[in-house]
Parts: structure tokens; C-alpha cells; sequence
DNA sequence: GATGAATGAGAATTCATTCAT
DNA sequence: TATGAATGAATTCTCATTCAT
């Protein structure tokens, strides 16, 4: 509670907080939330259960500790999308393979939280605002550029936003399904994916 | 435990289990299956919490009782798909605006008993082998036979598959993640799908 | 409720009453009261649960009912005691055959009820004043009378009553207990009681 | 599940233990194991619910931590049984004295256990391994010698043994049957034994 | 800060008993 | 009488959270 205003002080908090995290990380991806109890993930990161409580107010907090190191992640990321030199095409591919990889880097995480953020609507709204609704603020006016400046077709950029994206939280969750070839074959599925999405099924 | 031969018997056995997984969808679709509790699945189906394991041995088989219905519904639907008459993209289309119905019908469903499944590895392969794997066994030799026919590119049948279906899941999770635009324009997005995934998103 | 005046009817009451208290004693016996269900026991005599309770009021009421069948062979046996004609040696060692065999008899019954017995306050002053105390109440003059008559040693008939009596009562437990060789050479102890009982250990 | 071993800490954790096992013993002589709960077992000891399940895994344990409190008390006792010294019949009264002292000692415990142990087979397998037969091995082969030594009567060992052992328990039993005289008169059995099992009760 | 024993609320499940048919 | 589905009280056990050391 104290505020770690000492740079050492918080340093060694926030290692600790991280360590926490990891562990809790850890036993929630493979236990789930309610089959993970405190003790397990205390034993994980080599602790007593009560210390948890230092750092954490509940055990819910662990979830939304997770989450944030999601976002962080997620936003620390968010720069190279600015990159929009260029071929269309080539910018799109590179994004899709940019988003694959971050969400293969969370996939444990995102596999801790996602059930819970599912069924508990706290969670959920903090999530969908947190993490959903920015990326779709920022992928949506895009699209409009792009169909203004007659790069892509008129579809409708709200709905189209959400089925691109969709194809990508999809396969995060086939894979969370036990999807073996979602598993190995992950990073090929960007080239496909962008050869789909830009040109279709069809020949030609 | 004893059969009930007894049509009439059967009968009321089979609605009153209808009954109380009624009641078990609402309850885990609104608060999750650890968040619900036998007392409210009870009183939700107006019954006495002792009832409930009469039809269902464990709070963990009315998990599995869902998902039996959800398959049921799945294989009851299986035959539209066979009509693979006349034109490719016609047939794509109303094969996608059928599986989007479905998965509109079994929603609450399916958001009853999804975050369990992705956090409980018995459960989550259970339903990968019951329902996930019988799909793709149906639509991976048919991209195969497209390609051969020429009717459609050289992509890799196995990722395309697990791509395409994902866009359809990855739209149901963000509707469960609370997306308004997903809820409320469902129905619009099978023909969207269609252009983007025979086009792609590319003008010509 | 209603009286069975009518013979026929008590015969058929008395036939189902009786096949009721067959079944609670096999399965008491085997998994002891509180392990055995109604649902069990109503299996076990072919007929419905509910059917038990228009016999017995309550569950504890079998218990009941197996001691007053023992309770009946033992008063219909009691007869046998009173040829104490002739030599005192072979009337002891009749009576202690008797006895054995009279245990012998009733040991899946007495198993049934004897550890319940042992816990139930109330179960346990009904078996002792109906049971053992008229038991005693035979065997303890009768000390006193062989002593008067110099028969046997002036030993306290009070606890030489108790110490005699319990050595058949042990060995009925330790049989409980699952002690093989008092199984298996059950019929051969009468003889054996006799001799350690009336002579003792010592050579001459 | 760490192991205690400060022994400050460990000393604790056996008080504490100890104090539950006590606890235990009192509800479970009184109301039988099935007649008690763990809530009453709890208050009786002064803690919580919980805090039993930190010492017990199961209410089924706390039977098994008695019954090795029982053993406990046999074998630190059982050196006695060595001073095979002097003369045969005072061994044999001072061994009986001995026997039913420790009976005696732990006459609550034997109470609380033995109802479960006749009717849970499990249980009655664990206790005839752990208490009966490790007696009867030390006393048979006694017997076999004072056989051949020509002090006791050439009975069947085994036979004898079991009919000698039964007298003590059935008085046990007798006595937890609610007989008053064996309850008050119980100093005085181990003497009245003695001449009946030594000289038995015919005169001379 | 760190510990981990203690707490006690809460939940799943069982089963004796009832009662409409 | 007989049935067996329905009831709901009662019980064991778990585990997030607290707090004295």
C-alpha cells in the first residue's frame, strides 16, 4: 500500500509482482481459473500463499494483472502498424504476421485469461474496452482510407473490421481447442491468410 | 439407472432433463459454469436441488448434456450441406449463411459451455473428437476436390480449412466478448464473409 | 396402520415384513447401517423404496427389527436350557454348545446390529435390558445355587457370570473382526471352553 | 505436506494434532463416527472446521490417527509382557492385571473406533493386522512352550489363544454394552480371571 | 516484507422420507 | 398396497483471505 517511490524499492516490487504473474500465468493456463487455487500458484513461484496478498488484492486481480501485461505488450507492439509505407499488400501480410506472433508470444496468457474473461462479465467489459475496441479504433478507420483511395472494395468497414479480426481470434481459439495444425503450422498461417483475405478463393 | 422402457415414462424423463438443461444453459451462459450453482440451476427449472442429480450424475454432466444437444442440433442440420448442386459460390454462401444460423441458434449454448471447455482438457477434447474433427473431415477432402477441379487456388487444404472455419468461430467469441456489432448484425455477415473469403478485399 | 386382523392378511404382512429384514441384515451386515441406503435394501428384497416405510417407519426401525428376531430365536432356544438333569460337567458343556450354535446362527445378524449397537445410546440400553440383562438374570442364580450345593468354587457370581459370558461374546467379535481360525473352527470351541472353563489351564 | 522440521514447529503441529485426536475420541465415543460431525469434533476442540483438514485429509483419518494412538500405547506397554520371571501363575495373573489396565486406559478410544472397525472392512482388515495378530503371534508360541514344558495342558494353541484373548475383549465389550458391574468392578476382573482360566471353577 | 496456520463461508452431493398416482 | 420421482436438510470438504509472529 505503501507508494514505492524508492526506484530500488520498486524495482524489486515489480520484479516480484512479475514473478507472481509468471507463475499465476502458468497454472491458469493449465488448471484454468477456479481449478487453480492460491496455493499452487504460490508453490509455482516459490513463495508463502499470504505474500500473494502483498502484491495482490484478490485472486481475480491476478487475472487482470495478466491482462495488463497483455495490453502492454500489445501496445508496445502498436508502432510498427504506423509503418504504412508502401504496397498495400505487402503492409497487410506484414501486419497479419506481426498480429500471429504477438498472439502466439500471449498464447499461454491469453489461454489463462480468455475462459474467464468468457464467463465472468466484469472481466469481459474490461477486456472488450481494454484491448478490442482500441485495435478496432484504429483498424477501422483504416479501412475507410483504404476504400476511399479505391484500394480495396466497399465493404462495410465495421463488419469487415470484425471479420479480418475474427480470423485471427479464431485461430487463437482452435488452437486453444487442441487444434494440433493450428499449433505447429502457426506462423504459415500469415501468407495464407493474407493470400485469402486480399484475393480470395477463387482463381482468379 | 433402471431404462425406461415405458414410453410414456420415457417421455416425462427426457422433458424433464430438457428441463433442467434449459435452465443449466441460462444459468452457465450468464455466469459461467463455476459461477453458477446447483441451487440456482434448481430454482431456475423450479425444482429441488436434489432433483437435478436424479437426471445427471454431476454438476460436470450437465456440461456434457449441453454439448450432446449441440451436437444433436449439429448432426440434425448436417444433411443441408450435401446439396453441393450447381454453382460454387452460390453453394459457399448458403453453406456459410447455414452454419452462421446454427451457430446463432445454439449461442447461448455454445457461450454456456465454451470457457470450460477451453480450461478443462478432458472436456476440451471431448468436443474437439465430437465436433470440431467430424467438421473439418467434411470440408478438407472438398477443398481438395475444388482444387483438383480447378474450381478454386492451390492453398494448402488443411490451413485453409482451419482458416475459414476460424473466421466463423473467431466471430461467435467476439460476439460472446460482448461485441454489439457482431450481435446485431449476425444475419448480414454470411454475405460479407462470402465476397471476402471468394474475392478477397482487393478491387478485381 | 391398520391392524391385520384378517390371518391371511398378517401372514402376508408378516412374509413381506420378513423378507424386508432378510435384505437389511445382508446388506448391514456387508456394509454396516449408516453404509447401507434404503435404495439398497429395497433392491436387495425386490420391491420399491416406499414400500419399506409402509413396514417399518423408519430406517432405524429395521435395526429394531433384526434384534427382536434375535431376540425370538433366543427366547425359543431358552427352553433348552432348563434340562439341568444329571452330571453338571456335560450339562455346562451342552449349554456352551448351545449357546455357540445359537450365535452361530444369528451371526450375520449380530453383525448387522452389533456395531450400531455399540454407537446408538438408545439401540444399545434396548439390547442390553431385552438381551443381555435377562440372560444374566438366568445364568447368575444358577452360580449361586452350584456354589450353595458345592458344586463349583465360591467364586463372585456377579462377575464370574460376566467373565464367562464374555469369552463366547469376544470370540463372536473377534469373528467380526475377521480372525479366520475362529471362523473355521467355530463348532470346535464349546469343547474346548468346557475343559479351560470348568478345569483350567494348569495340569491337574 | 512439508515436513515439520524445526522442532519447535513440529512439537506444535503434534499438540495440535493430539488436541483434534482428542477431541475426536470424546464425539465419537459419545455419538458413534457416523453420529458425529466434523463441526462438533471442531468445537469440542476449540478451532475451526477447516483447521481439522489441516492435520486430517479425511474424517475417515481421524479414526486412523486413534486407532495409531491405540497401537502406540500397546507397544510402548508390550516390554512388561518380558519378565517372564518366577513363577508361571503369577506371570499369568500380572499379564491379565497388565492387559486389562491398557484396556482400560484406552477404553474411550476402543469405543470410538471399534463400531466403525466391525462394520468398515477396510478398516477391520487394518486393525486385525496391526493389533490383533501381532498378539496372538506373541502369545500362541508361549503356549507351544509351556506345552512342551509340561506347565499347561496340552490344549490347541491356537484354539486357546483365541478363547484366553476373548475374555478380555468380550468384557469389553460388555462393558461398552453399558454393563455396569464391569464398568465399577473392572480391577477386580483380572484376579477372578486368573483362577478361572488357571484352575477353572470346578472344585479342586 | 514474508510467512503459513487458522478461519469459516460456501458448494456439491447424498439419501431418508413423503406422497401423488 | 405398491411405486419411485421429488424433496431438501444435512454434511463433508475446499480454499480465498486474514493476521499474529
Amino acid at each position: 500500500m505503501i507508494e514505492k517511490q524508492d526506484p530500488v524499492q520498486k524495482q524489486l516490487f515489480d520484479a516480484r509482482r512479475h514473478q507472481i504473474l509468471d507463475a499465476a500465468t502458468a497454472i491458469f493456463a493449465a488448471k484454468g481459473f477456479h481449478g487453480a487455487t492460491i496455493r499452487q500458484i504460490a508453490q509455482q513461484a516459490g513463495i508463502a500463499d499470504g505474500t500473494i496478498y502483498i502484491y495482490f488484492k484478490t485472486k481475480t486481480d491476478l487475472l487482470l494483472g495478466i491482462l495488463d501485461r497483455i495490453n502492454e505488450s500489445e501496445r508496445r507492439a502498436e508502432d510498427l502498424s504506423e509503418g504504412i509505407s508502401g504496397n498495400f499488400d505487402d503492409f497487410f501480410v506484414a501486419y497479419l504476421r506481426h498480429r500471429m506472433k504477438l498472439l502466439d508470444a500471449n498464447f499461454q496468457a491469453l489461454r489463462a485469461i480468455l475462459p474467464d474473461i468468457l464467463s465472468n462479465p466484469e472481466l469481459r467489459d474490461h477486456y472488450y474496452r481494454q484491448v478490442i475496441e482500441p485495435s478496432f479504433a484504429l483498424v477501422e478507420p483504416m479501412f475507410r482510407r483504404l476504400i476511399e483511395q479505391g484500394i480495396i472494395k466497399p465493404l462495410d468497414p465495421v463488419l469487415t473490421t470484425r471479420a479480418l479480426s475474427s480470423m485471427a481470434l479464431g485461430l487463437l481459439v482452435l488452437r486453444m481447442l487442441g487444434d494440433n495444425e493450428a499449433e505447429v503450422q502457426w506462423d504459415r498461417l500469415p501468407d495464407l491468410m493474407g493470400e485469402l483475405l486480399l484475393h480470395g478463393l477463387k482463381k482468379d
